[in-house]
DNA sequence: TATAGTAGTTACCCTAAGGTAAGTGGTTAC
DNA sequence: GTAACCACTTACCTTAGGGTAACTACTATA
């Protein structure tokens, strides 16, 4: 069976729209995100910005965002220890995809509030 | 305590962010509402197009994006009876964001793969 | 010496997501 | 009459995501 090219766009597609989501699902990935854009922060910082993450939760997810290549994890070897966690350029890439998250929600509420009192 | 203005406007956008990803989060809706931007498509057409998808899994997520109003469900009181299914304007309204998540997706694989062989 | 802060780790548990396989009730074509 | 298509539904099972609580190892401060 041969694939014709309208097949193999669409596979593309997929395949593109799968690999975004891996990245940015789950509870806390996009938090974390946002919250580093607003600058590097350390460990203990990001734990009491994003309100109700677990240290485990925290740290799997850091993990996770710096083997996708959307974080940076930098040791100070000061006493005590500090770690300090930035965006990398493809990080920052995610700003246009985020406003857009942000924009459908947003217009996702607006939409089902009026629609639910007519 | 009382919430500074800063607090309440990221507690707002982390709400839109968690409301988009209510919608598209899971392995199929994306792609349903992807194949419906083709055109209308009735189940058994939906099932095909979507490689692997169980009905099971079809019908659930459809239900989902139904109460969402992101689709339609249209019942033609035919012999034999046929469904159709549709994007509402809402859904339409996703086009912006699922070109997002597809530029992105793209962009972090070629990213990827462009630094994996330096 | 006890307490708190640094940055996590580990063990255990529960729920939700998703997969498999078979069945349902109707119609139409052979 | 039986096979096949339509649009699903149901029961069962496995895995993944996420939560809780306690613990580690080190340092600084009262």
């Amino acid at each position: 069976m041969y694939m014709n090219q309208k097949d193999e766009l669409c596979l593309n597609k997929l395949r593109a729209i799968r690999d975004t989501l891996e990245v940015i699902q789950g509870k806390w990935r996009i938090p974390i995100v946002i919250a580093l854009t607003f600058g590097n922060k350390r460990f203990g910082e990001l734990q009491r910005d994003i309100v109700d993450i677990s240290p485990k939760m925290l740290s799997q997810e850091l993990k996770a965002l710096e083997m996708n290549r959307i974080i940076t994890r930098t040791l100070y070897d000061s006493m005590p220890v500090a770690v300090e966690y930035s965006l990398t350029p493809l990080g920052l890439s995610m700003r246009k995809l985020l406003d857009e998250i942000l924009n459908w929600g947003t217009h996702f509420r607006e939409e089902i509030l009026e629609n639910r009192q007519p």
